[in-house]
RNA sequence: CGGGGCGUGGCGCAGCCUGGUAGCGCACUACAAUGGGGUUGUAGGGGUCGGAGGUUCAAAUCCUCUCGCCCCGACCA
């Protein structure tokens, strides 16, 4: 490609809305433009790079013989009032009504499609197991789209889905799957790690995430450090200590307390120390239980974790706090004063708080607090549960070493989905006893867009984008000094590029007659891996310059045979 | 959804408080010089100041409404 033809459009400053690197970056390369919020044009430059991914998600799910196909992106709205998603998927369902005023729904993703595909098309399980997949544009009406294609509303992603004749078999795929999904992100060249994941909103049993390393990124994961234990730190549980609690040493005492409302400022008001509080958390109970509010305890240090809590069938699902209106109604005082002791309603503490002893909490009394609170003693014991959110230093789950904590992209996720859809949308086979089956499924998805800001979160410098060689728009950069003037140097670059060319190597021709300074910030801003210098200086002494992107020094090659030791720098 | 901020050539911004008919840098066009890390000079083109309404002799500037965009928050006990 020479850049005299092809469209490169590079800026020496940041555009005011763009926030990390990765956005600042793509949009001062000029890989992408926004259109609207959310919503962005991927140039000829980006669309390169975007391409490149797509190349190797596809590659290696051919590979292993799953099948591409195309869905619709606009779907009919009896698809998802089928499976009652047309309600619950919520706001971030583009909703849309056409001319005779019928119902359509932009696709956000493609179980519903999918599976009537496969129901009328899939008769007996020996068509099973069998795997489909496409990449398309979805679309999610974010509540709050940012980081430019990280999180935008529309963007590209591989979505896969598996039928099969019993659990057995998706497993069986979902594992191939991970094999798969290990393979194309080592490809990509970024450092990922895969981690166990709640299954949110698109429901099923088991499920993976897979997480680009980032510090910016919006995950947090946890993980062993000793064992190949990690998760998203959403949903990664807390083991049960074994500790045993302290007999009661303070008596009970209820202490004024102004102006401390919230753990900190009892800690620092009061001398507490902060282990030694216990946070009163009001949210509501489950629509068909007794009582109104439950009470979630958990120590003045820890995080609740709404994840963890929603899952109690106790609790309504999706979590609802109690509002302050509710709480001062319900207990006669604000949040702030709130503790277990004489507390009327049903109690639920972390495993963690029952083993807490001479511990202080609000009195259900403004601006009043207990203090040296004991279970048994002053209280009866709650029953307990797993409420917290892991942090780092806590045992491994699976008993082998202590948790560690990271920050990643969410860039790929997997899912065994069951019968979740296949039962609601009547999706059945006839199996080898003669009878129906619900297909089990599990979908499997890709954030083919997301991955390229990814890697360049995780691969730039003070100069530009650092890209992974596999998904770099060009492999080479070629630049002449001062072609203009220089007979012999653009002569020795003409020729060079043909070879190149010729010998299959993505190479970018730097032929705009620009001053060096410029061909070198532009080639390092858009990150092409390698960098070739032809000048009068080394065609004097038989040699061109060479530099690898993260590189800070200059090598040389030999003119003669060039294009031999070009090739042997790829990968 | 709640809070905050911003809309002025393609991009980054100043001008607004104190009203007088729009400016700077980058980018773009032409010419010339320069030619190994965003070079320099000269001459240019391009803006209904987000939109609507109002106040005024006069509005980018003041007032009202509206649209769009960005950021923060959505665990607080």
């Amino acid at each position: 490609m020479k850049a005299s033809t092809f469209h490169l459009f590079t800026t020496r400053e940041t555009p005011a809305e763009a926030e990390i690197a990765s956005h600042q970056l793509m949009l001062r390369s000029g890989m992408i433009r926004k259109l609207t919020s959310g919503i962005y044009t991927w140039t000829p430059l980006g669309l390169r790079v975007l391409r490149k991914v797509e190349h190797i998600v596809r590659d290696e799910l051919d590979k292993v013989g799953y099948q591409e196909m195309l869905m619709p992106a606009v779907q009919p709205a009896e698809l998802w009032q089928e499976t009652g998603r047309w309600q619950k998927f919520g706001a971030q369902l583009l909703k849309i009504r056409d001319r005779a005023g019928r119902d359509y729904c932009f696709g956000p993703t493609h179980e519903e499609v999918i599976t009537d595909f496969v129901r009328s098309e899939i008769r007996s399980y020996k068509q099973l197991p069998i795997t489909f997949y496409q990449i398309q544009t979805k679309f999610r009406d974010e509540i709050r789209p940012r980081f430019g294609v990280m999180r935008s509303r529309e963007f590209l992603m591989k979505d896969a889905y598996s039928f099969h004749i019993n659990n057995e078999s998706l497993d069986q795929t979902y594992w191939e799957m991970y094999d798969v999904y290990t393979r194309i992100f080592t490809r990509t060249g970024l450092r990922f790690r895969s981690v166990e994941a709640d299954t949110g909103a698109i429901g099923g049993s088991q499920s993976h995430e897979f997480h680009v390393l980032a510090d910016s990124g919006e995950d947090q994961i946890a993980f062993s450090d000793q064992s190949s234990y990690a998760s998203n730190v959403e949903m990664t549980p807390v083991a049960a200590p074994v500790d045993v609690r302290a007999e009661p040493r303070e008596s009970l005492r209820i202490v004024d307390t102004p102006g401390a409302h919230t753990i900190e400022e009892l800690v620092s008001g009061y001398g507490v120390p902060v282990e030694k509080t216990v946070k009163t958390l009001i949210v509501h109970a489950a629509e068909e239980s007794d009582a109104d509010f439950i009470a979630l305890l958990v120590r003045g240090d820890r995080t609740l974790n709404t994840l963890k809590a929603e899952k109690l069938e106790q609790l309504a699902c999706p979590l609802v706090f109690a509002s302050d209106k509710e709480i001062r109604d319900s207990i006669g005082a604000g949040p702030g004063s709130l503790g277990p002791v004489g507390l009327s309603m049903p109690v639920i503490a972390d495993q963690e708080v029952v083993l807490m002893s001479d511990f202080t909490a609000g009195a259900n009394s403004d601006d009043k607090h207990y203090f040296g609170i004991n279970f048994e003693r002053d209280l009866e014991t709650p029953p307990t549960a797993d409420l917290r959110t892991a942090v780092e230093g806590d045992t491994s789950p699976d008993g082998e070493g202590v948790l560690q904590m990271a920050r990643g992209i969410e860039v790929g996720h997997i899912f065994q989905l069951g019968t979740k859809y296949s039962e609601a949308m009547n999706a059945v086979v006839l199996g080898e006893d003669g009878k129906s089956h619900v297909m089990p499924m599990g979908c499997y998805g890709i954030g083919v867009s997301r991955i390229v800001a990814a890697a360049i979160e995780q691969n730039h410098d003070d100069r530009g984008i650092c890209w992974p060689e596999p998904i770099a728009p060009f492999q080479v950069a070629l630049l002449p000094m001062n072609a203009k003037k220089s007979h012999r140097v653009r002569q020795a670059a003409d020729k060079l590029y043909a070879e190149l060319l010729e010998a299959g190597v993505e190479v970018f021709y730097d032929d705009r007659d620009l001053r060096p300074g410029v061909m070198f910030n532009d080639m390092e801003l858009i990150g092409i891996p390698h960098r070739v210098v032809i000048g009068e200086r080394g065609l004097d002494a038989g040699a061109l310059e060479y530099r690898y992107r993260r590189d800070s020094e200059n090598s040389e090659i030999p003119l003669a045979g060039a294009v031999e030791a070009i090739l042997s720098k790829l990968k």
